[in-house]
DNA sequence: TTGAAAGCGTTACCAC
DNA sequence: GTGGTAACGCTTTCAA
C-alpha cells in the first residue's frame, strides 16, 4: 500500500502539503492540489486509517455489542445501526456477548484499545462498571440504564395492547406468560399486560419461562395445555414463545384462532411465515438500530440532547392468530 | 488510560523493557519482571493496539464480509466464525454486503486500511480484483473462487439425497425449483437433484425463483398450484421458498404430507418450528463459520495446506413435511 | 539484562 | 502556500 510519503515524493510536495489535501485543512495552491490529487490517484492511495487513529486518538470504528446474533430478533438491530453509520464512513467493530458481564468487559476493552469512537450495547447490566467513565459515548440499545442515553420499545405499552386487543376479541381465560425476569423489557411487557387484565372483569393465569429458547417453550406450553386446557387466549411473552404455544396447539388439534388466540411480541421475521401467521406486538426493530446509531452520531458531535431516552412505539399487528374485533 | 510509558516510570525501568514482559520476548529479570507486571496491575494498564497495528502492521482484527445478516441463514456463519477466532484474541470487522460489489470494495478497503490480518467473505464475485493481490489471507465461505481457500456445502450432493429422498417416498409428480441463477450453490442443488431425477423414471416439472425472498416466493407458489395443481412433492431451493409452498399448501388445505410433500434447503433455525415442521437438508452452517475460521487461522500461520477448497457434508432432516419412506 | 533510539504513517504546529 | 518536524504508543534493533 502506497504511503503519504510515495505521494508527496510522486507529487513533488512535501507530506504536510500532502495531509492538507488530504483533510482539507489549511491552504493549498488549486495547482498543487491538483497534482497531489493526481499522484494519488495514480499510486492508488488510501490513508492509513491505523497511523491516523494513532495520532488523533480515535478510530473510524464503532463498537456493537449484541447478546446473540442468532437469536432472530438482534440481526436487525445490527442492519439498522450499519446501516445508519454506514454512508458517514463509520464501520462496525460487532462481538456477541451471550449476556456475559465478562465477555462484554472483554470487548469494552477490545473497543477501546482499538480507538472506537462510541458503542452501542444491548447488555443487561447497563450500570456495571464496564459502563462507566467511558472516555467515548455509548448508547444501550432495547435496554436501559439509569439516565444513560438508550433507545427501547414501549414494551409496557406492548403489554398493554396485547391485553386490550385479547379481550377486545373476546377471550374470556386468558394466559399471561411471563419472560425471564432478569430482563428488564420482559418485566415490562408483563406489567403493562397486568395493569389492563386486572382491571378487566376477566379470568386470567399467569405462567412464566425461564428463557426464550424454544425447547423451553414448547415444555411450557405442553404443560399450559395439560394444567389449564380451558384457555382462550394466550399472551405470550415474545414471538419465539408464542410460536411454541401455536405449535403445541396445532399438535392438539385445537383450533386456531376459533378456539384459542396468540399474541406473541417482537414481529420477528417468520412471524409472518407461520402458518396461521402471528399476531404480534411489533418492535420497530430495524429503526430502532438506526435510531441508537444516530443518537450515537450526535453524542459524538457533542450536541445537546434534550431526551436522551428514546422510546419507540409499538403496535399490534394483525395476522391470523387472532379473530377479527367484535 | 494509562500508557506504556507510564507503566515504565511506575516500575523504574524504560518502555523497552516493559515491552518485553508485555510481549515475552527477550531476557528480563524476575524482580523486574515482577515489578513492571506490578506497575500494569496498579495503572489498569492495556495495551494499545492502534499503536502496535501500525508498527506491527498488523492487528487483531479480522474482517467478514455477508450479504445480509438479516438473512437468517447468515447469523450462524458470524458466530461460527467469531466463536472460533474469539479465544484466540481476535476481533471481527463486521460488514453486509448486499451482494453489491461497490460496497465489497468498500469493505475491502476498510478492512485494509485497519490492518486486517485476514478476512472471509460471502462473496458472489470471488474472483473481481477486489480479491486479487490482498497482502492477507482470504478464505471464502459458503462460496468458491478459483482455487481460492474456501469453505462450502456439498450443494449437489444435497440436491441429490432431496430428490432420492421424495422419490423413496413416493411423489409421482415433483416440482423442482431452481433458485437464483447467479448463486453457484444454488446452482449446484439443482443440478444435483437433476442428475437424480432425469435418472428415475418420473414425472417433473421444473420452476424457477430470481430471489430468496418470501414474497416472491408466495407469488410463485400460488402460481405453481395454479398450474401444475397435481404436483405432490416439491424440492425447494431453499427454507424461504418451502415456506412459502408450506404456506400457500396449507392454504389451499392441501393436506401436508399426505397430498404433498415438501423438503426444503439450508435447515434455517425456524425450520424447526413451522407446523407442520419442515423436512429439509441442512446445511452445517455453525460449523462452516468455525470451519472458515480454522482455515483461516491456518493460513495467517503460514501453514502448509494440502487441501484449501473444504466441502461439508450436508443431510437429510427428516421432519413432518415429508412421509415415512416406505 | 537493560536502555536509547529509530521507525511504523499520520497530523498539526511553527517557520519561512 | 509550503515544508520541516514533533508527537501519537508501541516494538525492535543495537550497544552497553
Amino acid at each position: 500500500m502506497a504511503t503519504i510519503k510515495d505521494v508527496a515524493l510522486a507529487a513533488k510536495v512535501s507530506v504536510a502539503t500532502v495531509s492538507r489535501v488530504l483533510n482539507e485543512t489549511g491552504y493549498v495552491h488549486e495547482d498543487t492540489r491538483a497534482r497531489v490529487l493526481k499522484a494519488m490517484e495514480e499510486l492508488n492511495y488510501h490513508p492509513n486509517e491505523v497511523a491516523r487513529s494513532l495520532y488523533k486518538r480515535e478510530s473510524r470504528l464503532i463498537g456493537l455489542l449484541l447478546p446473540d446474533i442468532t437469536n432472530p430478533f438482534f440481526p436487525q438491530l445490527a442492519r439498522g445501526v450499519e446501516d445508519e453509520i454506514h454512508r458517514l464512513g463509520f464501520r462496525l467493530i460487532f462481538g456477541n456477548s451471550d449476556e456475559n458481564l465478562e465477555k462484554e468487559l472483554d470487548y469494552m476493552q477490545t473497543f477501546k484499545q482499538n480507538h472506537v469512537v462510541g458503542v452501542i450495547s444491548a447488555t443487561n447490566y447497563p450500570d456495571a462498571p464496564n459502563y462507566q467513565d467511558l472516555s467515548m459515548p455509548i448508547v444501550f440499545l432495547d435496554r436501559t440504564g439509569e439516565n444513560a442515553p438508550a433507545v427501547f420499545a414501549d414494551s409496557r405499552e406492548g403489554g398493554r395492547i396485547a391485553a386490550a386487543e385479547m379481550i377486545k376479541r373476546n377471550a374470556k381465560r386468558i394466559t399471561l406468560i411471563k419472560g425471564p425476569a432478569h430482563l428488564q423489557t420482559a418485566r415490562d411487557r408483563f406489567n403493562g399486560a397486568l395493569d389492563v387484565l386486572s382491571g378487566a372483569d376477566i379470568d386470567f393465569h399467569v405462567m412464566k419461562t425461564e428463557t426464550f429458547s424454544f425447547p423451553e417453550a414448547q415444555k411450557r406450553a405442553a404443560e399450559l395445555f395439560g394444567t389449564y386446557p380451558e384457555t382462550d387466549g394466550v399472551i405470550a411473552s415474545n414471538d419465539i414463545v408464542a410460536t411454541a404455544v401455536l405449535h403445541e396447539a396445532l399438535k392438539r388439534k385445537i383450533k386456531v384462532p376459533d378456539e384459542l388466540q396468540i399474541i406473541g411480541f417482537d414481529d420477528i421475521p417468520q412471524s409472518e411465515l407461520l402458518f396461521p401467521s402471528l399476531s404480534t406486538i411489533r418492535q420497530p426493530a430495524y429503526e430502532m438500530g438506526k435510531e441508537a446509531a444516530k443518537l450515537l452520531l450526535r453524542l459524538m458531535k457533542n450536541e445537546y440532547i434534550e431526551q436522551s431516552a428514546v422510546q419507540m412505539p409499538v403496535a399490534f399487528i394483525e395476522r391470523q392468530t387472532t379473530r377479527k374485533a367484535e
